[in-house]
DNA sequence: ATGGAAATGACAATCATTTCCATTCTTGGT
DNA sequence: ACCAAGAATGGAAATGATTGTCATTTCCAT
């Protein structure tokens, strides 16, 4: 499990962010590493089970992954446009946080997403 | 879009918490109801959309959709067992308004939700 | 070198969701 | 009541992500 891994993980690292099972597979094949489509998956599943990688889903369900230790950002989208803001999120984190203690969760995660139309919109 | 709207609405009603598309057919299904599975997904859709209706996602990417009050709120879900808490959020929503102007956005509205483990979980 | 366990990848299978399209209801105007 | 136009419906096929299968390859300790 550790020659693919070591790829996945690049390409983790390369994309910087969030990003789908299907897409790390192409970044791969683009810079010619070989490796299988249902090997990216499978390192995946191990990446989080051990907890290198934080899984969460988009809102039409696809499975998307990031490095853990990232730096976690929201996102500020146009409605109209689709132009994008990266957005510290220092509030919410301390919001979700909370929240899931009062309510005695443990592994506190969250998602946002803030969209409107932006000034050029 | 008026009778599937309301047997859908029954249905959810009758299972009284989150249920998927494919299940509240099976529901209707046994309850004689004669209705398609493409007309339970466009109903919810509709519903969705209107707001009457709240959606979100299992860990395996199925969605899975419930009555929803008119009230504003985000969800608490346990990423197990999916027990889910409503939780109020003010936090949020003033940094989703702040962030938003801050970056010229007009018509701002957000999406949050909040995951981990439950205290039974 | 060798045997066995783990890893790999091409391909097929699965499953929720969407798309297509032909058929059936509604509805407004006459 | 009648009829055409458009909306709603549902079954079948398509789609697309993910998982299962299984033969082959790589690793590693002996």
């Amino acid at each position: 499990m550790s020659k693919s891994a070591t790829k996945v993980l690049q390409a983790l690292e390369r994309v910087g962010g969030f990003a789908s099972a299907q897409e790390l597979h192409l970044v791969l094949k683009r810079n010619q590493e070989s490796i299988g489509l249902t090997t990216v998956y499978r390192t995946l599943q191990n990446l989080v089970n051990e907890k290198s990688v934080d899984i969460l889903r988009k809102d039409d369900g696809e499975a998307i992954y990031r490095l853990c230790g990232d730096s976690h950002h929201h996102h500020l989208v146009c409605k109209n446009c689709g132009k994008t803001v990266e957005i510290e999120g220092g509030a919410i984190e301390k919001w979700a946080q909370k929240s899931g203690e009062e309510n005695g969760f443990r592994e506190i995660g969250h998602t946002a997403e803030i969209f409107g139309l932006c000034s050029e919109c």
